[in-house]
RNA sequence: GGAGAGAUGGCAGAGUGGUCGAUUGCGGCGGUCUUGAAAACCGUUGUACCGAGAGGUACCGGGGGUUCGAAUCCCUCUCUCUCCGCCA
């Protein structure tokens, strides 16, 4: 969320910045400068009122000590008329306050001056372009028939057990997740990011941090006996981990890597775009998150972009890398590369990676700081994530891309990964 | 699921109504000593908000109450730990 002391002594850039995402903040802003100065008036009077009853009961207690019980009983008269001030202020303050916290919320991160402007899909930027695009046999087929064909995913057998999307893998179908969870956790350990695992449910504080709640709690699965919120992602537990930290700066970027699967409700979703594994409830990813000094968080978004075109490159997928327009972008963050790679049979783009910078707007909520040398006070560090990556549309791209009419190539990384397997009949 | 104990600063751990943001130890930082280090000794070391500043306010798990005054008393919620039961 954004600052309230930023709020108000920038209106004029929120509204600009705002705007960007197709976002009117004017009305929100206005109440939130209104609420902030009378905010502040009613603190700094109920303080003052406070700092005087501090100095009377203090003096109460010493006529007490020194007997003259008289003049203490008439001190002690004095001070409920005082008492009733306090509460009238601080009942103002809450209710200024909680008014305050509700319409920050409703504020989303303003896009980065790189975000360019535009209203959907149609208006990303591509800013590369990579991998070839293959040639595929005659009569090739999409990757739910392919599954079916070669027993890998059992999208029936799901439904049976849960219910649409959550497809049950086999065989070698089973052996390529596990390959590609592996594969991606050895690349990121490789590239400087500390392995966790996470849990894979998070309470209410958590899911609040990273801004699940309070908006999105209808994409989230929720088990209300414990209220406890199965994550749609694993920065959520993993970004949560620094909630609340203080960290040095010397320490800075910390970059931490996470498999975990993931759940999501996907509520309003249909047609083409749920079929096969092209969107799932439950589904496998492996994240990787960073937390940034202000002044490097942007050298680390290009690391992380560099970082996932490593793998999409080794996997041999065409791919392109899209800066996503103030329309498309999501509520927290400040700039995001998507990327997609082509799925030849259903000759679409499928979004495999998101990688976002979300500058302080995380961070404000988690209080997660940083330190710099000495004792200077801590400021709020920068927070960044990036799929890398989210399985099943990789799986997708992979069985229709490397299809040939006795098998399934497995692409080079893989093979060992899969006991030196080269192709899958 | 049953029974009990507990929640205090980075950690450990005092504090049962007033001068307590909080004794002390460890750790951290700075210094003295040393060729250097260790040891020893000395000093220092929470966060947020308001305020131009001086300074003020709040925070001892969360919320509420009693009181002139609460870390301390009362109510309530949450969480953690231990033992028993069940179990991967």
């Amino acid at each position: 969320m954004l600052n309230l002391k930023f709020i108000q002594e920038n209106p004029e850039l929120v509204i600009e910045r705002l705007a960007v995402k197709r976002f009117d903040a004017c009305a929100i802003v206005e109440k939130v400068i209104a609420l902030y100065k009378r905010r502040n008036e009613v603190q700094t009077e109920a303080e003052t009122q406070k700092a005087g009853m501090n100095q009377l009961s203090k003096e109460i207690g010493q006529l007490f000590k020194n007997g003259k019980v008289s003049e203490a009983n008439s001190a002690k008269e004095r001070t409920s008329e005082i008492k009733d001030q306090i509460k009238n202020l601080e009942s103002e303050f809450d209710v200024i306050d909680s008014e305050l916290a509700q319409l920050q919320v409703l504020l989303p991160n303003l896009p980065s001056p790189l975000v360019p402007v535009g209203k959907g899909a149609e208006d990303n930027v591509i800013v590369a372009t990579g991998g070839e695009m293959p040639v595929l046999p005659k009569g090739a087929k999409p990757h739910w028939e392919l599954a079916a064909q070669y027993d890998l995913i059992d999208f029936e057998l799901g439904v049976k057990i849960t219910g649409a999307g959550f497809p049950v893998y086999k065989g070698f179908g089973a052996r390529i997740q596990r390959a590609l969870i592996n594969f991606f956790l050895d690349q990121a350990r490789e590239n400087g990011y500390l392995e966790v695992q996470p849990p894979y449910m998070v309470n209410e504080a958590s899911a609040f941090g990273t801004g699940q709640l309070p908006d999105k709690e209808g994409q989230m699965y929720h088990d209300s006996v414990d209220n406890l919120y199965l994550i749609p992602t694993a920065e959520v537990p993993v970004t949560n981990i620094f909630r609340d930290v203080i960290v040095d700066a010397k320490d800075l970027p910390i970059k931490t890597t996470a498999y975990s699967a993931c759940f999501r409700r996907e509520a309003g979703s249909y047609g083409k775009d749920v079929r096969g594994l092209n969107r799932l409830h439950q589904f496998d990813k492996v994240e990787v998150v960073q937390i940034a000094h202000p002044d490097k968080s942007y050298d680390s978004l290009n690391d992380m972009v560099a970082y996932v075109q490593s793998l999409v490159e080794k996997l041999g997928l065409p791919y392109r890398i899209l800066r996503l327009c103030g329309g498309d972008m999501g509520f927290t963050s400040a700039l995001t590369y998507d990327f997609e790679v082509w799925s030849a049979a259903q000759e679409r783009w499928l979004e495999v990676s998101s990688v976002s910078n979300f500058e302080s707007f995380q961070a404000t909520r988690l209080k997660l700081r940083y330190r710099e040398e000495g004792r200077a006070k801590p400021q709020i560090a920068h927070t960044l994530n990036g799929s890398a990556l989210a399985l099943p549309r990789i799986v997708a791209a992979i069985l229709e891309n490397y299809q040939t009419t006795d098998g399934i190539r497995v692409p080079k990384v893989l093979v060992p990964y899969l006991g030196g397997c080269e192709i899958i009949r």
